[in-house]
RNA sequence: GGCCCGCUAGCUCAAUUGGCAGAGCAACUGACUCUUAAUCAGUAGGUUGAAGGUUCGAUUCCUUUGCGGGUCACCA
């Protein structure tokens, strides 16, 4: 039995009252005639003709607000479409019917109503009621919320706010406050968009094992899982990378695919355990053709998403509609910090160097990740309009191509877009050997035995050894773009149900 | 995981050096036939996240703990 409060106890009384009056608080089914953008839209589309039909409409929606004023009643109704103004008048309808609305239906129930567009004496598109009927009854209240258009701005007024209520009971959150499903929306645009500009640049759309028996394409912590039947310990993906790859060695020229990555790892305002990750791969390309075809993407889906080719981020506009900054990640650190990592062979050497900077690090660190610390510290914050940083260090990957004339150096760039780190790409190994050779660099063992190696996927390698044509690789955080474009600072406010810790009881 | 901050009515927030826990909205009762954050009059609503301690007395001070937020660490 749920432990229910004041507020619900006088809901569950009116719900009895209805029961007890014949009436079904839940109907099976409903009689909605129009949405309530369609009902209003209709009514403009003839209010200025002289002696016109009146709209007549059913709706459906959530009432949003009451103001009972004696025999006359007003309402606002919200369905997906938008909202109307209900009214209620005693003529019309009878005063018992107008006294049973106010003494059974609350903020937040369901209701059906029948009536004609109309526009009140003050200019408000309404629809004037001449039959309603309950759909479903809300025993919890929603969460207080007013809102107010002041010269075409809503303006809230007592909503919603905590973000620990919010994210638990998203259902409240999205139910009381618009811009939140507004950001939703966008979402699901952006992704469409991502879609539609692969599509037509050739590229298909796959899918790949989320269980995954050994995990690989990044450097990430997995989430164990298991398999009873099988008795197998399985991982859940945290990249999708060596399985796209597959593909190119099996003769699929363009894939690419949109889901969900899994890293046990911390979380932070650009982190969540679980998170929506795009990845392609292209035949015959290299990274100078995959970071053409990313300013290409980019500037395609925001403007499909945003209809413009600059958005505001923080306060700052973004301009997507000329060429990306590019700087080379060498002199990139140079220029801020001095620091020439050249002139550093080893990772000893280099953190002595570092000891003058204005920055925390762990001294013990590899070579490679210093420079990502002087990168992700010194630049990042940096990049607000979009930059490429390219040619990166071999130690932090793996999986990328050797410049031809620097063994050093893979030829691999980053994008940024305020501040954010976006995407990750490069010129994909296909020497089987040479990628063999990485493996066992980066600390990969045979031994499937010692659960402190990550263990090498000898799959990948049989694959690569089948032959797989030159090609450019790319991946890019969703959740991050969908940030950049709903002006959100935290990865939770682009996430319908973020991760969050169990409550104890 | 470290450090800092927060947790008070359904929601948003107050509460003096430790001294009867309040307001707006929502709810309830009543008035009101074009209102719109409707208005007006009245009523009710609380284990102050949890447990323990100090004190005549704790929302306030101390200890432990839960959850959230920020930040650092971790993070191809």
């Amino acid at each position: 039995m749920a432990d229910y409060s004041n507020l619900e106890k006088v809901r569950l009384e009116k719900l009895n009252q209805l029961k007890d009056l014949g009436v079904d608080p839940y109907p099976r089914r409903t009689k909605r005639t129009h949405t309530i953008q369609e009902a209003t839209e209709a009514f403009l589309a003839i209010e200025k003709v002289q002696d016109h039909e009146p709209v007549q409409a059913t709706l459906t929606g959530r009432i949003r607000s009451v103001r009972p004023m004696g025999k006359v009643t007003f309402a606002h109704i919200e369905d997906g479409s938008g909202r109307i103004q209900l009214f209620f008048r005693a003529n019309d309808i009878g005063e018992d019917q107008v006294t049973f609305f106010k003494d059974h239906f609350d903020l937040g129930d369901f209701i059906q109503a029948a009536g004609k567009v109309f526009r009140t004496r003050t200019g408000e598109v309404s629809l004037w009621i001449s039959e309603y009927a309950m759909l479903a009854k809300a025993i919890t209240p929603l969460p207080a919320a007013k809102d107010q258009v002041v010269e075409g701005e809503v303006v809230q007024h007592a909503t919603l706010t905590d973000p620990e209520t919010r994210f638990r009971q998203r259902y409240a959150d999205l139910a009381v406050n618009r811009d939140v499903r507004e950001v939703f929306r966008t979402r699901t645009k952006t992704i469409r968009a991502i879609q539609h500009f692969m599509d037509s640049k050739g590229f298909l759309e796959v899918e790949t094992p989320i269980l995954q028996p050994i995990y690989g394409g990044a450097a990430a912590q997995p989430f164990i899982t298991h398999h009873n039947q099988l008795k197998q310990d399985l991982y859940l993906r945290i990249s999708f990378e060596l399985y796209l790859k597959r593909l190119l060695v099996g003769g699929f020229e363009k894939v690419y695919e949109i889901g969900r990555d899994f890293r046990n790892e911390g979380v932070s305002f650009k982190h969540n355990p679980e998170f929506t990750q795009m990845e392609f791969y292209w035949a015959y390309a290299d990274y100078q053709d995959v970071m053409s075809l990313t300013e290409e993407m980019f500037s395609f889906v925001v403007e499909e998403v945003l209809g413009t080719k600059s958005f505001t981020y923080r306060g700052q506009e973004i301009r997507l509609d000329q060429p990306w900054r590019r700087v080379d990640l060498r002199e990139g650190i140079i220029e801020q910090t001095g620091i020439d990592f050249h002139q550093h062979e080893t990772a000893a050497d280099l953190a002595k160097a570092m000891k003058s900077l204005d920055m925390e690090f762990n001294p013990k660190a590899p070579r490679g990740k210093l420079i990502d610390d002087l990168l992700g510290h010194f630049l990042e914050p940096t990049f607000i309009q979009p930059t490429f940083v390219y040619d990166y260090p071999r130690e932090i990957s793996p999986l990328a191509k050797t410049k031809e004339e620097d063994q050093g150096t893979v030829e691999r760039f980053e994008g940024f877009i305020g501040g954010l780190e976006l995407c990750n790409a490069f010129t994909e190994i296909n020497d089987p050997l040479d990628q063999e050779e990485r493996f066992l660099e980066m600390g990969r063992s045979y031994s499937e035995a010692d659960d402190e190696h990550h263990p090498l996927d000898e799959d990948y390698l049989r694959a690569m050894r089948y032959g797989m044509p030159p090609s450019g690789g790319f991946g890019m955080g969703v959740d991050r773009l969908v940030m950049l474009l709903t002006d959100q600072q935290t990865i939770r406010e682009v996430l319908l149900f973020p991760h969050l810790r169990e409550i104890d009881k």
